[in-house]
DNA sequence: AGTGCAATTGACAGCGCTTTCATTTGAAAC
DNA sequence: GTTTCAAATGAAAGCGCTGTCAATTGCACT
């Protein structure tokens, strides 16, 4: 049964005997509207199915109820639980959420911004702090809250909430330093300009400590995998078999080293140390259960979400503070503790807060 | 510098001294504008950054350029691969995805395809085939294309591309069977109806080989996760010790299972087989690398994305199949093998395929 | 210069809704 | 039975754009 002509606010009216203005506020406002007539129009939509035009809406009101976020991927478990919890506070307050994935790509997230923006959103949430010049321009130009997430920047658009990738790699050295390991391993997935930032970390701590990395990082330009931690970690053991501790840019990739770990029958932690990034699930549930930096991605969707609702719906105010560092944490488990720290059979986790 | 107004088609006109409907056309379909319009108008969009209003557009012409996607999660990495398939498509076309996460609620589902509809999108693509009356009925009522997909029906609503699940849970145990085990436990997440699809299959095979499964199922209502893996086979492990397989609903759960074996120091596959489900990339991976029932789920979203293309822009008619079974295939790897056909040091894998 | 025709350009209406303001209604108060 | 005022309803305009059709322009050809 296709209708030629979906029904409209003028088909409702018509069929409930008042004028179009009212079934907009039986909608709209229920409380402006007579209880005898919010029945008759109730029932007339019913039965014809009326569903309002949103464009026309928005169009007509000035209010799109949309809001627009870009993520640059999603085959990474990370931006899951961002989204959800972005999705969570919007969805309370009838937002729809246009998300747009554009694969770690500046140029299509630029366009990927001049495209929401044409859909009039009330305001836009990015990841990381690297948009391009006419991205900014743009963001700037539509007067919308925008909100920068996921990493600190010292210019933000408007606001920003996130934590210091460069900080988080250098720690995770440092702590597989004070584990008394000093061919500290890295791999790395450039093309994540957080990742980069890990790794820039990494090479800090490694000079400050006066350690060489030399022919000990490995990266790759494509999305990391497990299966690429697997072969980026067989690089560096082929090259240096002396490795004593390997810092993984995510997750994925430092289970893969685990894995090649386990085919070459290293043993972790005793002869080799691995601490991966993002604490996603599986980490704590590995053998031995992963070592990882953790961020706080829902707090940060969450924050995001909840500032930009207040600005747009609540009073207006911009918040207390427009740039918030979230820090991190270090989930210290098997892959990484001393022997005399392991407790066997457990899978409990040590946090090392920073902020 | 937040304006008052964001420039619209009026401001660009006068700028460039042309009347808003040469601005229109210079924009859509440019061709019909003299060179020397064109260029002035190009320049005066520039100096404003004029971006078009989605909204208004859309209404006037009877072209949103929207498709609406429902996917039931994203924390699962399987509908992730099949999203950017999606997207991927339609980027092409200039059409926009609204995507919705509905984690596994059909009443969520049944609020997301009102919403959704309020967006006029020009198709549907859903997950699934278990929708609710009352969003059959929208769906029916919209007029548009709608593509069930990642399973089949005997009565979809429009088009249906997808596997029977049950089918490939029936396959999951006759492999095992082949292989000579007969105590096959299963692990499985309900929430899922795919999983549950698959778990009836599961059921059906040991019935069908005269096989108890008395003691051998152990299923959570929660999402699944590589923890919920380990703690649902640990059960299983301490109720029937015996066990000598295990297919789980999908490799989140196997991961899990294998390291609980790691952890238990229960032999894969010598000791035990594990089979998982969707083939993702980490089941080529792990140490022995993962057997799993991989399904088309690219190939699904493409063909879905497609279609709907060539009916909406195309020639108007339907593809000469609406419904299409895309089977599965059987990537048999480590953890299921033989130990006589196991290579050592290869992860190679033997595909069997069913459609 | 005049005719014919295609290529450009513009005027106008309207997409489906909300906002604003005017009108009507009803019930209380005189 | 008026008057008064709030509550309920409606009429008209317009959000920013595009489709349709009419008007204009340019140019080749007589």
């Amino acid at each position: 049964m296709t209708r030629k002509h979906r029904a409209t606010l003028s088909d409702v009216a018509s069929k409930a005997g008042v004028s179009p203005v009212t079934v907009s506020r039986a909608i709209r406002h229920p409380e402006m509207v007579s209880k005898k007539l919010r029945e008759r129009i109730d029932n007339a939509v019913r039965s014809l199915g009326y569903i309002p035009n949103h464009l026309a809406s928005a169009l007509a009101s000035h209010r799109t109820n949309i809001v627009g976020v870009i993520v640059p991927s999603l085959t990474n478990g990370v931006f899951d639980d961002y989204l959800a919890a972005i999705q969570d506070v919007f969805s309370l307050a009838n937002i729809q959420v246009l998300v747009t994935n554009v694969r770690y790509s500046a140029e299509k997230e630029e366009k990927a911004i001049n495209t929401l923006l044409g859909y009039h959103p009330e305001a836009m949430i990015l990841v990381g702090v690297d948009q391009t010049d006419n991205s900014r321009q743009m963001l700037t130009n539509a007067g919308i809250p925008v909100v920068q997430t996921l990493d600190l920047t010292d210019n933000p658009i408007d606001l920003n909430i996130g934590l210091s990738h460069d900080d988080a790699g250098y720690a995770a050295v440092e702590y597989l330093r004070s584990l008394g390991h000093e061919s500290i391993a890295h791999l790395t997935a450039r093309g994540d300009p957080r990742s980069q930032q890990r790794h820039a970390g990494y090479q800090r701590a490694m000079d400050t400590f006066g350690l060489s990395s030399e022919g000990l990082v490995a990266l790759t330009p494509r999305i990391s995998t497990v299966q690429l931690g697997r072969r980026l970690f067989a690089e560096v053991l082929d090259r240096q078999p002396g490795v004593e501790a390997v810092f993984c840019c995510n997750d994925d990739l430092a289970l893969g080293a685990l894995f090649e770990c386990q085919q070459r029958g290293i043993r972790v932690p005793e002869d080799l140390a691995i601490v991966g990034f993002n604490d996603l699930e599986f980490c704590a549930a590995s053998v031995p259960p992963l070592t990882s930096v953790g961020t706080e991605r829902i707090q940060m969707g969450k924050w995001a979400a909840q500032n930009v609702l207040e600005i747009i719906r609540g009073s207006g105010q911009r918040p207390d503070k427009c740039q918030v560092n979230t820090g991190f944490t270090i989930h210290e488990r098997g892959s990484s503790m001393p022997a005399h720290k392991t407790v066997h059979g457990t899978r409990g986790t040590k946090a090392r807060v920073v902020s």
